[in-house]
DNA sequence: ATGAAAGCGCTAACAG
DNA sequence: CTGTTAGCGCTTTCAT
């Protein structure tokens, strides 16, 4: 038996009508005779059909289509964020077209070029490099494909983003330290490539910022130089590691990430130093994790769900409205949760 | 200005010749003079060309995209899982429509449908429940829609499926405590919409072959009971705080995951239990942190990427040699890696 | 070596 | 209230 498949001329043969009969049928639009389409309807229902998407794309210029530009799936911060897309784009009966770029600019040139030719109705990107591809998304821009960078931008370019405000929770997360009368406190980054990244720039002028507060011009970054070697926790592990082995002090951390923030940890009381009596630290993302780990870490909170739906919903008022509105930059505010492993009151 | 959008016709008379010509210009196909492919090419290049892929998806009657129901995004494993069908998607020029059916089975339904709708050549789907779905299922196949589970499947159903050989993996750990002397080893599992999963009834049917293999007949699961609370670390903290405080006994833990894993261990510490002196634990899955804290974790790792990867090529084989053939079941090995939190030698 | 024409399945403008 | 017709941009068959 031959399963044919049904398409709208078949429903229309079955009932004796025509196609756009069963057009106003199916979509209860115009004038339509209660009855046939009672009947269209039935048979419609009898017969299993379902909407070709792909020819009403074609036909109405628009596929209901998000593309995301993500740099990879991995990250707890990342994956949360992309809920929060998918969930707006159910919400809104879009589909979520996905790529890595795996920090690769040159892929995520690729990447961005084929969500255009399946004819994405708009892309979320966070982009990997704040430089590499500046010229690339200049042209794109020119082309009114509606844009919005996510948790991370390119400085320079008019373009609608959404991201945590970095530079607050940096400063947060110090000053914390510094209340608690921390005076030597590091500042542990990440691998070169993602250093970057403005969110991380952010994170570490945040941290700058609340030590010229407090009369302190010298910043210390541990990262740059050691093996840039994966994951987070080793390399934060063997930078923290490598400058207590040459006699660096400290008595405060303020790690990029949790993950960078446990590499610390382990380094310090590899080292014979307490967490937190010796030295307090600072992570950032808060992840489940971090409330379980020992001591129980104290971080800096971002609303990633929320990142993710907000430029979700940024991008589908572009795509819908026309994007004649001006590019808005969306700054979401980080909140400090304080734990033991700085030493301050906290579960 | 107008910028008008460039299709195959503007090609065609910006150089002069038939839209056919354009075409086998493009794809180098059937014969053309050399002279007017150069030409073609030229202009196409000058003026941006792009191909418009839903009109070309609509004509082939293939999209070139893969759907992937999953059930969430901000796991360990679902995300490297992800990951490494993402890889396989772009190396074969392949899109990834992905949704999340967050452990819902009338969502997944809904989302299965979409991506149907959306003429994704083939579904990659982690099932959220194993019997809810099953009718739904049952008649999908019938249509021959290529699809493959992942990770978890729906026993009964006659469908390629790729995921870890769970049962192995909890044996594995479950031997390994065994043989470390310990005895009253108990069971961690999670909240019970996931316990129902293939992939933790399997784990768990691994824990009783070891134990029954060891004359112990009696399986302690900790979990059912407790409040259905996220996190997991949450969950399994409750459920082992739950069962301490009761008088329970133990000396070793297997949990379902690295997570729960932290939460027993937290548990365990609260109550004046040392691990691994008093208790050895082992958790499954091996995420990058579970070296980093204290102590170390012995764990089960998955071939998390190369499941994705497998997956897709299984489907892409299916989408493309057409369904004929019959469904195939791959079963990846998990590997135990030994810490410090089982007392064994280990790093 | 090139072109004309049909058609994928849907939507919409226009008639009746 | 319903039908006819054209067309979205591409691929392919058949002709020349």
């Amino acid at each position: 038996m031959k399963r044919q498949r049904v398409d709208m001329d078949v429903i229309a043969h079955e009932v004796g009508v025509s196609k756009t009969t069963v057009f106003r049928a199916l979509h209860n639009k115009g004038r339509i005779h209660p009855q046939t389409r009672q009947r269209i309807l039935e048979v419609a229902s009898r017969l299993g059909y379902r909407p070709n998407l792909v020819a009403r794309s074609l036909r109405l210029q628009k596929t209901s289509t998000i593309g995301l530009v993500a740099i990879g799936l991995t990250g707890w911060f990342y994956s949360h964020v992309l809920e929060g897309v998918d969930e707006v784009a159910q919400a809104n009966e879009y589909g979520v077209l996905i790529a890595c770029s795996y920090g690769y600019p040159n892929r995520e040139r690729e990447i961005v070029q084929m969500l255009l030719d399946k004819r994405a109705d708009g892309l979320i990107i966070a982009p990997a490099d704040p430089e590499e591809n500046f010229d690339f998304y200049r042209q794109l821009i020119e082309t009114h494909v509606p844009i919005v960078f996510i948790d991370r931008y390119i400085p320079g370019l008019s373009v609608d983003h959404v991201a945590t405000d970095n530079e607050l929770g940096g400063y947060l997360a110090t000053r914390h330290l510094l209340k608690l009368g921390r005076r030597r406190i590091v500042f542990v980054s990440t691998a070169s490539r993602e250093r970057r990244a403005t969110s991380v720039v952010g994170r570490f002028n945040g941290y700058r910022k609340a030590l010229a507060e407090f009369g302190i011009s010298e910043a210390v970054e541990l990262g740059p130089g050691a093996p840039d070697v994966a994951p987070e926790e080793e390399y934060a592990y063997s930078a923290v590691s490598c400058y207590l082995q040459q006699g660096g002090q400290l008595d405060g951390v303020f790690a990029v990430n949790d993950d960078a923030a446990y590499g610390a940890i382990r380094a310090l009381q590899a080292h014979g130093l307490r967490v937190p009596e010796d030295v307090s630290v600072v992570g950032f993302d808060n992840q489940d994790t971090s409330a379980f780990i020992s001591p129980p870490l104290t971080t800096v909170a971002q609303p990633m769900r929320e990142m993710g739906m907000r430029a979700a919903h940024l991008l589908l008022e572009k795509a819908n409205r026309g994007s004649a509105t001006p590019p808005q930059q969306i700054l979401l505010e980080p909140t400090l949760v304080i734990r033991r492993s700085c030493g301050a009151a906290g579960k």
